[in-house]
RNA sequence: GGAGGCGUAGCUCAGUCGGUAGAGCAACGGACUUUUAAUCCGUUGGUCGUGGGUUCGAGUCCCACCGCCUUCACCA
C-alpha cells in the first residue's frame, strides 16, 4: 500500500467515522420506491406542481458552490442531477453532503425542474445515504483505459464504460429473443450435464476434474450435443439448450475457455431446415436491435457494416475451395501440391485433413458473409450423416460471417454402425486430443435403439454478439472472462 | 510457444541526449446558493512492474523475470 492510497482510503474512512457519529449508516439499508432515473428523466419538468421525485444513484460528478452542491448521480437507465442546498435538505441532509465522495451511494426525494441554465434537475429536500465507497473511482472524464484495468474491475467498467454495460444489455436481449424464438417454434428448452465421464461431441481438450465419492476422472463438456441426442432418442422432438461449454485451449479475441453454445436438434429434419431456421432466428434477433422495423437489416461493424437482408448466399465447400484454390477438392495430386504451395507440411496427413488445412488457409478469411457454406469432407464429419449419393461427403454446413464461423450444422448420424466406425477411426495427422474419435459407448447405445433422423445446429453465442454489437474482442461480450490470478 | 509493443501518483497521461519525478482530474484546506469536465487561492500524494547490470549518475541504456496488448502458431 502506497502512502497515496492511505491517504485516499484514510479520508473516506474519516467520512465514514463522521457519518456514524451523526448516527447515520453507512452502509444504508431498504429504501422502496425510487424510480429509474430514465424515467424520471422523461417527466414534465414544467409541470405545475412539478413532480414530486425519488432516485437512488451512485455520485459520479460533483460541482461545489459554497452552500450548494449539485452532484450528478447514475443508475443503470441513465444519469440525473441533484441540487443539494444548505436551506433546502435540512440540517442533519447537509452535515450528510459535506461527507459525500465520488462513488458513494446516495437516496434523493425532490421536486422535478430546471434549472435556469436549462439542465433538468432534482432539487433535493430529503438525503438517505446509501453505501460509502471506501476506494476512489476512476476519472470522472478520462474513465477507464487500461484494458487489464477494466476486466479487473468489471463492475467499475460497467458504470463508467457505457459501451459495456450497453453490451451486456444488448446480450440478454439477444438471448432472449432466441429463446423466445425457439419457443414459439416449438422447441423445448432443456439442461444437460456439465460434468461428462467422456468429453464428446467436438474435438477440443477438456478441462478435467475429480468426483471424490465415486473417485472418477470428469470432464467438463465441451459440447451439448450427444445428451441433447440422447433426448431425440426419448422422443423429445425438437431441443434445445444454451449453455456453457469448456475447452482447455488458447485465449485470443476469438476464443475464451469458457463460452456459450446454443445447440438445437429437430427430429424429422436434416441440414436444410436447419440453414433456413439459422436464417430466420438470426434475422429475427437482428430486427430486435434494429430502432425499427422498417429498418434494412444491416448493423455495423469495424470499419463496415453487415448486411443480413436475406437470403443469404448458399456455395458448396467444393465450389469454394475450386474458386480459392485453384483445384478441384477431390484431386489428390492437385490438392496435395497446392497445400506445399502454402507450406502445409503433407506427409501422413489424411487427404480430408489436407483438404481442410488448406481451406481454412485460404478461404476462411474472405467468408465476410453471411455466407453458408455446405457439404463437407466427410472425414472430418464423423457425427454426420453422409450423402445418400457421395458417401465422402457429409452433410453439413457452417455459417461464416466476417471471416468468422458462427454456426455449425449437420443431418445428424443416426446410424450406429458408422458412428461406432467413425469413433473408432483415427484420422492420420491428427493428434488425438484434437480427433472426435472418442468412443461413446452409452451414445452409440442410445442410436441402437432408434434415433429419429435430425437435423442439428450450433451457434456460438458469444460471436454472435460480438458481430451484433460491433466487439471486435470475445472479452467483451463476457462480462468475466478468464484471466491471470493477480498473485 | 515465436515475434513485436506497453507497464510512471487513486484515474488519464507527459517525461527530449542518461543529469533533482511532471500535468490534469481526484484528495486535503480556504472563498462561493443555479453549477455543467464549475471557477479561484493554497497543499498533499511516487518501490517509475520486479530483480540484476553498465555508469560519477538510470524512469531513460543492457540482461532476466512478471503482467497486459497485438500478431503468428494453436483453436477440425
Amino acid at each position: 500500500m502506497s502512502d497515496a492510497l492511505n491517504t485516499f482510503e484514510a479520508s473516506r474512512a474519516e467520512k465514514l467515522q463522521r457519518l456514524k457519529e451523526l448516527q447515520i449508516d453507512p452502509w444504508g439499508g431498504r429504501f422502496d420506491d425510487h424510480r429509474p432515473i430514465r424515467e424520471i428523466r422523461a417527466l414534465d419538468p414544467e409541470a405545475e406542481p412539478p413532480h414530486q421525485v425519488r432516485a437512488a444513484g451512485r455520485i459520479l460528478q460533483r460541482r461545489v458552490q459554497g452552500k450548494v452542491h449539485f452532484v450528478d448521480i447514475w443508475d443503470w437507465t441513465g444519469r440525473i442531477q441533484v441540487y443539494l442546498g444548505q436551506k433546502q435538505i435540512g440540517e442533519l441532509g447537509w452535515k450528510i453532503t459535506q461527507n459525500l465522495d465520488l462513488g458513494d451511494l446516495i437516496g434523493v426525494d425532490g421536486i422535478l425542474k430546471k434549472t435556469r441554465t436549462g439542465e433538468l434537475t432534482i432539487f433535493a429536500d430529503k438525503l438517505t445515504f446509501l453505501t460509502k465507497s471506501l476506494e476512489p473511482h476512476p476519472d470522472k472524464w478520462g474513465g477507464m483505459q487500461d484494458i487489464e484495468y477494466r476486466l479487473r474491475h468489471r463492475y467499475l467498467d460497467l458504470i463508467y464504460t457505457p459501451e459495456t454495460l450497453d453490451r451486456a444489455l444488448k446480450r440478454v436481449k439477444i438471448i432472449r429473443t432466441i429463446r423466445n424464438f425457439l419457443d414459439n417454434e416449438g422447441y423445448l428448452e432443456v439442461e444437460t450435464p456439465v460434468l461428462h465421464a467422456i468429453a464428446g461431441g467436438a474435438a477440443a481438450r477438456p478441462f478435467v476434474t475429480h468426483h471424490n465419492a465415486l473417485n472418477i476422472q470428469l470432464y467438463q463438456r465441451i459440447a451439448l450435443e450427444l445428451h441433447l441426442k440422447r433426448l431425440l432418442v426419448g422422443g423429445l422432438e425438437k431441443v434445445y439448450e444454451i449453455g456453457r461449454v469448456f475447452r482447455n485451449e488458447g485465449i485470443s479475441p476469438k476464443h475464451n475457455p469458457e463460452f456459450t453454445m446454443l445447440e438445437l436438434y429437430q427430429a424429422y429434419g436434416d441440414y436444410h431446415t436447419m440453414m433456413d431456421l439459422t436464417e430466420n432466428l438470426i434475422v429475427a434477433v437482428v430486427r430486435e436491435l434494429l430502432p425499427d422495423a422498417n429498418a434494412p437489416l444491416k448493423l455495423p461493424y469495424g470499419q463496415g457494416e453487415i448486411d443480413f437482408t436475406p437470403p443469404w448466399q448458399r456455395a458448396s465447400y467444393a465450389e469454394l475451395f475450386q474458386q480459392h484454390i485453384g483445384v478441384a477438392m477431390d484431386d489428390r495430386v492437385g490438392v496435395e501440391q497446392a497445400a506445399r504451395k502454402h507450406g502445409i507440411v503433407t506427409t501422413g496427413k489424411d487427404h480430408d485433413v489436407l483438404v481442410h488445412e488448406l481451406f481454412e488457409e485460404c478461404v476462411e478469411d474472405k467468408l465476410q458473409g453471411p455466407v453458408f457454406v455446405y457439404d463437407y469432407p466427410a472425414g472430418l464429419c464423423p457425427l454426420t450423416k453422409r450423402k445418400r449419393d457421395a458417401e465422402h461427403i457429409a452433410e453439413r454446413f457452417e455459417l461464416y460471417i466476417q471471416g468468422m464461423e458462427l454456426a455449425n450444422a449437420y443431418t445428424e448420424l443416426n446410424d450406429p454402425i458408422t458412428q461406432e466406425q467413425t469413433f473408432r477411426t483415427q484420422l492420420a495427422g491428427l493428434p488425438e486430443e484434437e480427433s472426435m474419435a472418442r468412443m461413446d459407448e452409452d451414445f452409440v447405445r442410445a442410436l441402437r435403439y432408434g434415433m429419429p433422423p435430425a437435423g442439428g445446429l450450433g451457434i456460438g453465442i458469444d460471436r454472435l454478439v460480438m458481430l451484433l454489437t460491433n466487439t471486435q474482442t470475445i472479452r467483451d461480450v463476457i462480462l468475466f472472462p478468464l484471466l491471470r490470478p493477480e498473485k
